[in-house]
DNA sequence: TCAAGGACTGCAATCGTTTGTAGCAGCCGT
DNA sequence: ACGGCTGCTACAAACGATTGCAGTCCTTGA
């Protein structure tokens, strides 16, 4: 029923290879030609078959994200980053979610990478080996994840804590408390890290609570941990986590910011819809997926030409003050 | 570099469509054959060319997901499900976004439909003969609405507002306000038709207040309005007007739900975490995105056998209570 | 005027599958 | 012993595009 590129080539009075090569390499026929082919073009409403395309390219012009869970909010807008960068060159976007599943991430991957020209990959959980063999197969960009030898892009976490303790010490805190992600977890473990350089140059004490699962319900259960080390302040490893403990922060009747100031990671945008609003350090999530993207394409365009691989987009946060930070309890009087 | 089926073939000692068939047709060959074939395949790692298959079948094994934004919870919880219910069957799913915009949704469906085989379209904004259109083309599965003659998912509006109804009646409410969604809204149309309907059948006055934006940022610019209208309990378009609601009620210093109950609809994420966490009536996001799925890919297996065209399935919603709703403040006395 | 060269265009092979049809056994009944 | 059947398997033609190569025609310089 759709038209193809016999029907076109037959309308317009030339051969299927002249309509071809009229749409993909332009200067290459006559201007007559192309004229006449444009016009059989748009009478037919000639779309390419891209699987006919894709059988003798090779290419399928299609990335796949792969993502562990498309309802929390800080992957849903790294996918819409990713799909609004991807369809401005015209490629579709399959998207993958792993439901949190470790498991489920090789065999997926291998799914995938038989229908796309590349893969982004968004902090995985998978080992860097893992990740390294599928790299062997197809493009790979990852998001939110470092790997040695691996081409991604990942958010500068040291700097977000600099600038999370920088607030914080400048409304007087002098001690503050680190709510901790899993441990296995790239960027809490690098979080954690900074956030510890930035209190000793800044002599601040910093105290840090186990690690809790990086959700609403983590947050919730590391709360009371939190307020037992007698900190003023209290930086989450991400928001949901500060949302959690700001729920039961208000169910105990500690005041935010009067009482404790409570500031996240992330900004997602639960964050300014929280009471108080929540500050936070914004990390741009679009932005990933849109870079990652641009990489991508590039790696796919350039056959083997020593590509940047291994190279890394570091992405700033942005310190967004809203209302549970405020100046330490001790200061106010 | 990968495994085609001619080296399978070779592997094994047969022919390609002995090959072929083996794996597609399994009972059409003698059982040592198969046996041979699939040692092949094993041993290659053979796995089947989409494209080439896709060229003479015709079918690609993909389906397009289009959303009006990722980043929106509800959206996110939908295509949640259409993900994880398509991998089962092994189809991958392309997702576009159409951020909110219309003007982009013509173009982008005629743009996925050559490279799917059937499209889900959640809650679009384009016109029922816009869609009727695509329809004709290609397999249609709508999700959250209504248009005659297409298939589709929808959430049973009505009932959801009678649930909600029901507890506020039960409450003690004599007067509750609707907040609005866009007027062009289908859902908000029936929604607030429900409601009427409901209040009707109990005696309970209801006034409603404007059309507001369908966002944390709508339900905070209703609060005043709805605050004036001097009921005891207020319904929402959805969560995120709630949201924007209780915020507002925070900043004035209402209580809710002492002075003023407060319910939405959908139960996202987000609800329970709100303070006061919201009540709400639950509806199976996820659910509808399987559904779809299933109906899609019936639709597609089956050519053209009267197929069950204009079928609705109507998803019920449930009254979730928690804590935004609370007895009429006259009656607590 | 003729040969050489350039600018276009057409031919045909090819990508990796699926599938209609034909061929080749072996087996049965008569 | 032979025709016909059944049960498998191989051949070859598609599907719709891209692309190296060869051919055509026109221009140009001597």
């Amino acid at each position: 029923m759709p038209a193809t590129l016999r029907d076109v080539a037959r309308l317009a009075g030339v051969s299927p290879s002249t309509v071809s090569r009229a749409l993909s390499l332009p200067d290459m026929v006559g201007e007559t030609t192309r004229a006449r082919v444009k016009i059989a073009v748009e009478q037919l409403h000639y779309q390419p078959n891209r699987a006919a395309r894709g059988l003798i390219t090779g290419r399928t012009g299609n990335v796949g994200l792969v993502i562990p869970d498309l309802a929390n909010p800080f992957f849903a807008s790294v996918a819409k980053g990713v799909q609004a960068r991807a369809r401005r060159d015209d490629v579709a976007v399959f998207v993958a979610d792993t439901d949190e599943e470790p498991a489920v991430e090789a065999g997926l991957f291998r799914a995938l990478a038989k229908q796309v020209d590349g893969l982004i990959l968004c902090s995985p959980r998978s080992s860097a080996e893992e990740l390294a063999a599928i790299a062997e197969d197809t493009n790979v960009v990852l998001i939110n994840r470092g790997v040695p030898g691996l081409t991604g892009v990942i958010f500068d976490d040291e700097d977000a804590m600099r600038q999370a303790m920088a607030h914080l010490a400048a409304l007087g805190h002098r001690r503050v408390a680190w709510v901790g992600g899993p441990e296995a977890s790239w960027s809490s473990q690098h979080r954690e890290a900074g956030l510890r350089v930035a209190a000793e140059s800044r002599g601040v004490e910093l105290v840090t609570v186990g690690s809790f699962a990086p959700t609403y319900e983590g947050g919730v259960a590391a709360a009371d941990q939190a307020v037992a080390t007698e900190a003023t302040a209290v930086v989450a490893y991400n928001d949901l986590v500060a949302i959690g403990l700001l729920t039961r922060l208000h169910a105990r009747g500690i005041s935010v910011p009067d009482d404790l100031s409570v500031i996240g990671v992330d900004d997602i945008e639960m964050s300014r819809m929280a009471i108080p609003s929540l500050s936070t350090i914004r990390m741009p999530k679009q932005r990933s997926g849109q870079i990652a993207v641009e990489i991508l394409l590039d790696l796919i365009a350039m056959p083997e030409m020593l590509p940047p691989i291994g190279r890394q987009s570091v992405l700033a946060g942005e310190l967004i003050v809203r209302n549970s930070t405020g100046p330490a309890p001790s200061t106010r009087a």
